[in-house]
DNA sequence: ATGCCGAAGATACTTCGA
C-alpha cells in the first residue's frame, strides 16, 4: 500500500500536476491540502478520469483538504473536521481505506509567535492531539499525513539559527509534534533517513528552491502496526521543478503487506 | 529592517501563506 501527501496551494491551478503526478506515482491514497476550492467546485470528474475516487472538505479561498483514493479501494467512515471542535477552517478529513485509518490534515500556519494566529495554532494542536489519541484507540492501523507547519528539529531547517524560536520551529510547536509521536506514532521519513538537508517546502521568493534552502514541514506519521510495514519514505522534489509549482513537494510512503498473524 | 513569490478576491490593491 502506498500513501502520499501534498499541499497543492490551489487545486484549481495544480490539477494538471496532480493528475500527472498520480500517473507517474500510482499511490493508493493521496492526501491533498490547501485546495482553496468551494465545496461544489471540486474537479470530481477529472480525478475520476485519472482513476481515483474523491472525498473532500472544501472551503473558498483558504484551506480545504481531500483524499484521493484509487478506484476499487474500499472506503469507509469518512469524517470531516475534528469531532467536537467547532472550527470554521476546514483542515481535516479522515477515512478508512482497505482497513487503514487515514487522517489528512492541514495544520495551522500561525504566522508568527506573537500573532493571534499562533494562539489558534496551539489550540488547534491540542485538539488534534486529542483527536489522534482517540483515533488510535479505535484504529491500530493508523496514519496521519499532511502539512504540519512544524519543522520537528534543526535537521529539518536550512538555517536553524535564523529560524530559532520562529514560527514552524518554536519550542511549543516542536513539543506538540513530540507529543503526537508519544502517542505511539513514528515520523516515517526518519525511519529511513537520519541526515538533515531534505526539505518539503521552499519559499517562492528569493529562488529558495534553486538554492536548496527549505524546511521539512510535510510529514507522514505511522502507528506501530504500520511502522512495521514501512519499506520506504521519500520526498519527491520533481513537481517543485515544474512550471507554476506548488511551494510544497509531495511526500510518499510505501507499506509492505501485513504479515502479522491474527 | 523589509520585501522578495504566488493565489485569490476584487477590479488596482489587499490578505494570506510559511
Amino acid at each position: 500500500m502506498k500513501l502520499a501527501t501534498w499541499n497543492v496551494n490551489s487545486l484549481k491551478v495544480r490539477l494538471p500536476q496532480v493528475v500527472q503526478w498520480l500517473t507517474d506515482n500510482p499511490v493508493d491514497v493521496l492526501c491533498l491540502q490547501e485546495l482553496k476550492l468551494d465545496q461544489p467546485a471540486f474537479p470530481v470528474a477529472e480525478i475520476e478520469a485519472a482513476g481515483y475516487q474523491s472525498f473532500w472538505y472544501g472551503q473558498k479561498t483558504y484551506n480545504g483538504v481531500a483524499l484521493l483514493v484509487r478506484a476499487g479501494a474500499r472506503v469507509e467512515q469518512v469524517e470531516c473536521g475534528i469531532p467536537g471542535y467547532d472550527d470554521e477552517q476546514r483542515r481535516v478529513i479522515a477515512a478508512t481505506v482497505d482497513g487503514v485509518r487515514i487522517v489528512c490534515a492541514y495544520f495551522v500556519n500561525g504566522e508568527a509567535v506573537d500573532s493571534p494566529k499562533y494562539l489558534y495554532k496551539l489550540k488547534w494542536l491540542s485538539m488534534m492531539q486529542e483527536y489522534v489519541s482517540s483515533q488510535l484507540l479505535r484504529y491500530p492501523a493508523f496514519a496521519l499525513l499532511g502539512d504540519f507547519n512544524i519543522a520537528p528539529d534543526d535537521r529539518d531547517v536550512y538555517d536553524p539559527l535564523a529560524w530559532k524560536d520562529k514560527v514552524l520551529c518554536s519550542e511549543p510547536e516542536r513539543a506538540a509534534f513530540t507529543r503526537l509521536l508519544a502517542l505511539g506514532l513514528s515520523d516515517a521519513f526518519r525511519l529511513f533517513e537520519a541526515e538533515g538537508g531534505q526539505y518539503s517546502w521552499w519559499d517562492y521568493r528569493a529562488a529558495m528552491f534553486r538554492r536548496g534552502l527549505g524546511v521539512r514541514i510535510d510529514h507522514i506519521l505511522l502507528s506501530a502496526a504500520l511502522r512495521r510495514r514501512a519499506v520506504e519514505c521519500t520526498i519527491d522534489k520533481t513537481p517543485r521543478g515544474w512550471e507554476r509549482p506548488s511551494d510544497h513537494a509531495p511526500v510518499r510512503v510505501v507499506l509492505g503487506p501485513d504479515n502479522e498473524v491474527a
